[in-house]
DNA sequence: CATGAATGAGAATTCATTCAT
DNA sequence: CATGAATGAATTCTCATTCAT
């Protein structure tokens, strides 16, 4: 199951670990998967070339091992969202969501780099394949999502949800992107504290989605 | 005003000039601007590679040349789709010029390749400024749209024009994309012609745009 | 004899012939023999890349006929100034050459770019031949003079002419080689109007060779 | 401190360094740095182009290192001929170091050539400002020389001792560049065994110099 | 006689990977 | 288990010269 056999890195000091791996996410996320360059990752991370290649067979394995750390990070990030928020009303949720996104960009902008260029580029191993599953994923997390929704009356009954989730990803994704492309576009002019814009997303959806006037 | 100076490659028989074109679209697809190989366009040309670099004095100017065609190509459909549906009725319409992308990616994949590669890695030369160009293309292409929507009562006046441009244009886009991942998608076993999904989404784009029950 | 034969170049209107030589001269005086690039040339000049094939065969043949032709101007510029000043006294009219050999960089900085590199490598066909026809060259012109000083009584008749040409020959052309490696010193902070340094080597050279205390 | 940063290098086994660098100063020798050929260069070492930019990072570097060493070499000759002629009357001093100058061209000649181009063209990363070091160190050099002549009261105290350097200066290099020039000369039929001619200059320099009659 | 498209060898440099130490 | 030297194909781009029109 585990195509990224990383015994060896496994069994690293931790400190070694992260080195490496702060290494590989850095020029990962700045050049893609192609056009990164191992011989600057061992550079950086002050280790011998032939250490790299003891620990993953190859620079690809060594791509898929770093971002399977970086999205179960995203993940793990969301899913904590979703259960602190399970008290709220579902738009409260989906804001705080929304929220919770761009707040992991800022903070970790490294491994959205890795996230944006994965999710819409083919540039690495099993590139569509991994697109696919990023989309299905996120979509079976609004779903479930929508359906606590409608059960608490806060949706209409009448929404197809996977149409709705499908929508609501679409949107969501497009919301996190446009301020990830902001947020490095050096020309920009656009005031990153006001988010002002989002909550007019958000309202718009409240009144299309809820089914009440 | 033309940056791309190409005085040189437009002087160029039709028919040469074509077997260049194709042979940078099928690389550029294939591999996106960086990875892409100028030797392995010569060579699929079957021109010298000294030839390229007197009709494009760059790989990027290559680049520029082959995409700005390609938008282009792009823009002609959908300008032609709307003029020609402008007797319709708004969500009519919008259902047209979904299926007008989905035929243009069917009739030219390797356009369409370019196409989602560019709006969506920054892997090319002027990058992310071309990425935010194209999506306030689509959204003013969609908010003149709207407008014309609620001209004509059918679509609600209450709606805020840019926020739904915003998010009709990520909900179209990911619809196309959708579908062209499954094209290239050679263990995909969706079903090309069942496109009811679309429809469906344009059901629910009615019920929360029109304003009526 | 005429190694270039320029038959077909020397019909051209003198117009044009001037706009060749320029761009030749310019591109040649920027970047020695091998790394002038004779599309720069054309392009510069506007004319047809055969065209200058037409008129010399080769990259070589345009080099030899440019420099001639620059070697032509200088040798007629210390020529003109050795009969202009002959009635001045030995050493009055040796600060005049130096000082025409100044004056001659100040007004043709890129002929006088194209001498000390042909002066002083060898890369140009028949580099090193030519490097020394020119200190020959210039060792009979200085001994000529040498002669007439020593005629006139201004200078010592205990002198061995041609060794004092030849050191005087390696003074001179230092002296040129030193304001001319200034004045392309963009560093340099040498106030070129102050050519004391030079009136100071005439001096000592007056106390060394007139014989007289 | 070590601009070019050759670790790397310096870890090989002495013979391969040899062999790498003689393939290197024969090259440059013969074509100065632009025009020498990289690929060249580690075809005559016998290793692999990867190998070479191992070592150093680029041409340039690699360049650098070569004449840094050319010229560490002359230097050591020269003062070490300085030394060991500490006892001698000035101008035999002069006449044995002009000698040992002519006897590192017959046993370096590589390295001559190296030193003739990089003083005298500038195809060289920092062309000119190596060139105006080399003028201003062999000055001083000789500077020094003439204040020991002068203490001695073997050279007249009247002499501007810059001003005489400067003069010297340019009358070695000339001999110097004379004969380096008549050794590779094909056709040259001068008797490279007589070098009455270099006594008869310091015969000259005695005279003007040593203010005795 | 003028044109400029075509050529293809050659330039410097980078790269992931291997393997002897 | 760690090291880092060695590899050589691949990269983009330049060049002087030729020759059909």
């Amino acid at each position: 199951m585990n195509l990224t056999n990383t015994k060896k890195f496994d069994h690293l000091p931790d400190e070694k670990q992260q080195i490496i791996i702060d290494a590989s996410v850095a020029e990962f996320a700045d050049n893609g998967f192609k056009n990164a360059s191992v011989n600057k990752i061992v550079n950086n991370a002050g280790i011998a070339k032939g250490s790299l290649f003891n620990y993953f067979k190859s620079k690809s394995l060594l791509f898929e091992y770093v971002y399977t750390l970086a999205l179960k990070e995203v993940k793990a990030y969301l899913a904590r969202v979703r259960d602190e928020s399970n008290q709220d009303e579902f738009f409260t949720r989906l804001s705080k969501i929304i929220h919770a996104g761009i707040n992991f960009i800022d903070k970790h902008p490294l491994l959205a780099k890795i996230y944006f260029r994965l999710l819409n580029s083919d540039d690495s191993p099993r590139g569509k394949k991994i697109i696919k599953e990023l989309h299905t994923e996120a979509v079976d997390y609004l779903k479930q999502f929508i359906m606590e929704g409608i059960e608490r009356k806060e949706l209409s009954d009448k929404l197809n949800i996977s149409t709705t989730a499908f929508m609501l990803e679409a949107i969501l994704n497009r919301i996190l992107q446009t301020y990830y492309l902001d947020l490095f576009d050096p020309e920009s002019d656009i005031d990153k504290e006001n988010k002002e814009w989002i909550n007019s997303i958000v309202g718009v959806l409240k009144n299309g989605l809820s089914g009440k006037p």
